[in-house]
DNA sequence: ATGCTAATGCAACTAAAGTTGTGTTAGGGT
DNA sequence: ACCCTAACACAACTTTAGTTGCATTAGCAT
C-alpha cells in the first residue's frame, strides 16, 4: 500500500470499487456483517486480487478511512467560543452517522488492537481533540472560559457524552443537549 | 435457555464450563477472536453441544453478562451527592475494564444489532442510569445540585466521557479527571 | 508500435466454521 | 431399584473463509 508501481486507471478503479462496496456492505449490515467475499462479490472484484492488496477487512476499513481523511471535520473559529464549541459538537454527531466512522470504531473496540488500527484511531483522536482543543485555549484568551480548565479535558466532556449517546445507548442527540454538554463543560 | 427442563449436575456443570472459557477466551484475545470452536475446546465441552444450547458467540455473551447481573454496580447514597456520583463514576471506569464487559460493548456496537443483545444493552444502560439518575434528584432535593438540570443528563455526562476515553482513546482514567467530571456535570 | 511486468482473474486447493444423524450418559420421576 | 428421556458426545457431513499456482490483462517505459 506504501509503494504503488503503478497507480495507473485499472489499480484506482478496483481501490475505488473494494472501497465503495466496503462502505456500502457497512452502511447496510454493519461491522460484523463484513466479509471480504461479501465485498469482492459486491465489487466485481475478484477475492484473491483483495486478499492479496489488503488481507484482512481492517485493512480495507484503514484505508477507506485514509482515503477520506482530507473531508475531516472543519473546526470554526469566529471568536465566539461557545458558538464555535456548538458547531464542533454538532459536526462531531453528523460523523457519528456515518457508518463508516461505526464501522471503524466497532473494529477498534472488537480487535485485540491489530496495532494499525489501533494506530489510526490514536492519530484520529489525537488531531481532532488537539483542534478542539484550540477552540478552547482561544476562549480562555478571550476570558469567555474560565482558565483553570484542562482543554482536552473540556473536549472529551463535550465529545464524550456524544459519542456514547449515539453508539453506546443509540439514540440521536438533539440540539439543546448538545448545548447542555458545552454549557457544562465550560461551566 | 428459557425452559429448562432438567437443570440438574450435568446441565449446570457444563454451563458454568462453557460460560468461564467464554470469560477466559475473551479476557485474553477480546471479542474479535472469540469463537464457539475456542470455546468448546477450553471448555472441553463438545462443541454440537454448545451450538445447540447457544447458536451464537453472542447468545453466550448475553448468558454470561446475565449470569453476573446481580454482581452489578451498587449506587451509594450517603447523602452527598457529589461524592456519591464520584463513587458512582469510579465503579464505573473499573467495570469497564472487566474484559467481558468491553466484549459485549464491542459485540452491540459490531452488529447491525442482532436484536436480543441490542435489549439486553438496553436494559442494562436503563438500569444503570435510572439508578444513578436517582442520586442526581436526591442531591437536587438536597440543594446540593441544580434543580433546572435534567438529571439523566447529568448521569451522561459523567458516564460518557469515562465511556469514551476508556473504550475509544484507551487510556486509564485517573481521579482527577473523574473529579472534574463530576464538578463540570454539576456545575 | 512493441516488450516488460505489475496487477488482476481464474480455478483448484486447504483450513476453519457450522450442521445433522445417531448413539450414549445421567437427571429425575415412578 | 427401575425406566424414561433431556442433555450430551461423537463422527461424518456441508458450508464458508482463506490460500496458492498459473494464465491473462493492461499500465507504462522504450
Amino acid at each position: 500500500m506504501s509503494t504503488i508501481t503503478r497507480p495507473g486507471g485499472r489499480t484506482e478503479r478496483t481501490r475505488t470499487a473494494v472501497l465503495g462496496a466496503a462502505f456500502t456492505i457497512t452502511a447496510e449490515v454493519g461491522y460484523g456483517g463484513l466479509s471480504i467475499e461479501a465485498i469482492a462479490e459486491r465489487s466485481g472484484i475478484h477475492k484473491t486480487t483483495i486478499y492479496r492488496r489488503w488481507g484482512s477487512v481492517d485493512a480495507i476499513l484503514f484505508d477507506a478511512i485514509v482515503s477520506r481523511a482530507e473531508s475531516a471535520v472543519l473546526l470554526p473559529s469566529t471568536g465566539d467560543a461557545r458558538a464555535d464549541l456548538n458547531a464542533m459538537a454538532r459536526s462531531v454527531a453528523e460523523n457519528l452517522e456515518d457508518p463508516m466512522s461505526r464501522a471503524v470504531a466497532a473494529a477498534a473496540l472488537s480487535g485485540t488492537g491489530d496495532g494499525s488500527l489501533k494506530e489510526l484511531s490514536d492519530r484520529f483522536w489525537d488531531d481532532r481533540i488537539g483542534k478542539a482543543a484550540e477552540i478552547v485555549k482561544a476562549g480562555q484568551k478571550e476570558g469567555q472560559i474560565d482558565a483553570k480548565l484542562d482543554p482536552s479535558v473540556v473536549v472529551v466532556e463535550i465529545i464524550g457524552p456524544i459519542w456514547f449517546r449515539v453508539m453506546v445507548l443509540q439514540v440521536l442527540v438533539d440540539r439543546s443537549f448538545i448545548e447542555a454538554l458545552v454549557d457544562g463543560a465550560i461551566r
